[in-house]
DNA sequence: CTTGAGCTTCCATCTGCTGGAAGGACTATC
DNA sequence: GATAGTCCTTCCAGCAGATGGAAGCTCAAG
């Protein structure tokens, strides 16, 4: 599969996808013609990339949690280890996300533009309502 | 109260705030001696600006939750708008976190450093779990 | 009144892309 | 088989979002 099509399959721009090779996160194959040529699997790289950084990950913690899937033949108490880390990581962001989610939640149902000092969104802002 | 203060309560570096006062995020007063004074409100924007970064939104994402905040007394029509959209998208990034969470909660119980080609996480990395 | 931490500005550097130029390769039509 | 249009290649420039360091001012403690 050419690059285009795993950029659409992905969802990462072709030029994403080649700097991503250029910094090592993924080997390409190449066909004869000299085109990057990528496997299924190579699209489910591209596409957990995508999600990662989206989400706030960085190129490094991506090329981490990468590492669990290319190198599943490690010690299980590495891959456990960094895996529990960046669980917990995830969960922190799942409670921040919930956080500003109940805070824009508020903001809808309850603020009505009328400048009221208990806009409840002044709570959701400072991250209070998260604990 | 100074930048130090603010940077500890926020958990942004200093160097983030005033590149961030730079960019036109915020505003400081300055006190008679020349350094940067902020409120509690302040830092509740810095620490908003602390998760939501961390989260993935952009500068400009940012900006616009913060418009929500500042400008509550906007057309409740507008601040819907915006808010439902922006909802929409922390909604779809926690579906991307819950998928990520449950690809490795698969990893850390499933895989054993064995390279079985029924590895859980094949399938989370693609994606596939989520739906 | 010195010492050290904290503040200021300015400028350079780094990460993570993103855009554009110049040119080769593939596909379809004439 | 020439021509056009799209996709691919590399290379180099530039932007976004910080981050680090130098030079110098301020403040609080001893």
């Amino acid at each position: 599969m050419n690059i285009g099509a795993a950029s659409r399959q992905s969802g990462l721009p072709s030029k994403t996808i080649r700097y991503y090779e250029e910094i090592g996160l993924l080997t390409a194959d190449r066909a004869l013609n000299g085109y990057r040529d990528y496997s299924t699997e190579d699209v489910h790289r591209l596409r957990f990339l995508q999600r990662a950084r989206g989400l706030g990950f960085s190129v490094e913690e991506c090329r981490e949690l990468l590492s669990l899937y290319s190198d599943r033949e490690r010690a299980s108490s590495d891959v456990k280890a960094i895996a529990k880390e960046k669980l917990a990581e995830i969960d922190r962001k799942i409670e921040e996300l919930t956080g500003l989610r109940l805070m824009l939640g508020h903001l809808v149902d309850n603020c009505h533009g009328d400048a009221r000092p208990d806009c409840p969104i002044i709570d959701g802002l400072s991250g209070r309502l998260e604990h």
